[in-house]
DNA sequence: TAGTGCTACCTCGCGATGCGAAGTAGCATC
DNA sequence: GATGCTACTTCGCATCGCGAGGTAGCACTA
């Protein structure tokens, strides 16, 4: 099944995601949602985004502000923290490393020519 | 944790490696295990791999040939079947969607520039 | 014969995550 | 008062990565 590789592959990269929609700018679940949903390989739900919001903000990586919106219930805007800043970046350190890991593994270093003799 | 993170990260995508590798020509999982293993970010061990082999087998991405190498216990040769490249094919192409994906969550298409009317 | 070490394979069980399903609640419209 | 949108929250299942542990063939050594 590819949809349950998707499935897979998107667990740790929507923490990624999410962080890197609030490196824009600060912004709440449900907008989060929304954004994410804007590309059809990150279409989320509710259920998959309040999760690793409650996680990253217990981790530290998010702040939160209560904002009462005059259109429907209380708005819960979260924005990255010094650390959430940090992290980000060791994040796209480590894909960037994965990505060019992933190109070496489509063309091997040349591990043998038919002869060769020094290191 | 950024180990965790790593962790959840190769969900999906070592099954991608392994059938990127096995993309070069057939192999075995020990290996397979020591080419992955060349890269930090795809240091695997057999746990790892071994179960990723057996269930791409069992979805008939992969097929098998016994070579009873003289050295040591009987090597289990895998490559790729006819699906399994198509199936690598589409894994291919939803990871260029995501890294597309990616670069335009880093840098949004400008939403909103203070006016504007059509649909 | 027994011990160590390398190759090579396989399995169990835990922890972390994505996500469908379901629930709560404020405001608006019909 | 029923429907519908916004907005947040929790439960429970399925999947996967991986440490730990096990089996076995061959080689060398004492």
């Amino acid at each position: 099944m590819i949809d349950t590789w998707i499935t897979q592959l998107r667990k740790g990269l929507l923490e990624y995601c999410v962080l890197t929609v609030l490196a824009r700018g600060e912004s709440y679940g449900y907008e989060i949602v929304a954004e994410l949903s804007r590309f059809e390989e990150f279409s989320v739900t509710e259920s998959t985004i309040y999760p690793i919001l409650a996680r990253l903000r217990q981790e530290k990586y998010l702040k939160v502000r209560d904002v009462p919106s005059g259109l429907g219930p209380t708005r819960r805007y979260f924005s990255l923290t010094a650390i959430g800043k940090v992290r980000l970046a060791e994040m796209n350190n480590h894909l960037h490393k994965i990505d060019t890991a992933i190109s070496h593994l489509k063309s091997p270093p040349r591990k043998d020519t038919g002869h060769e003799s020094d290191t």
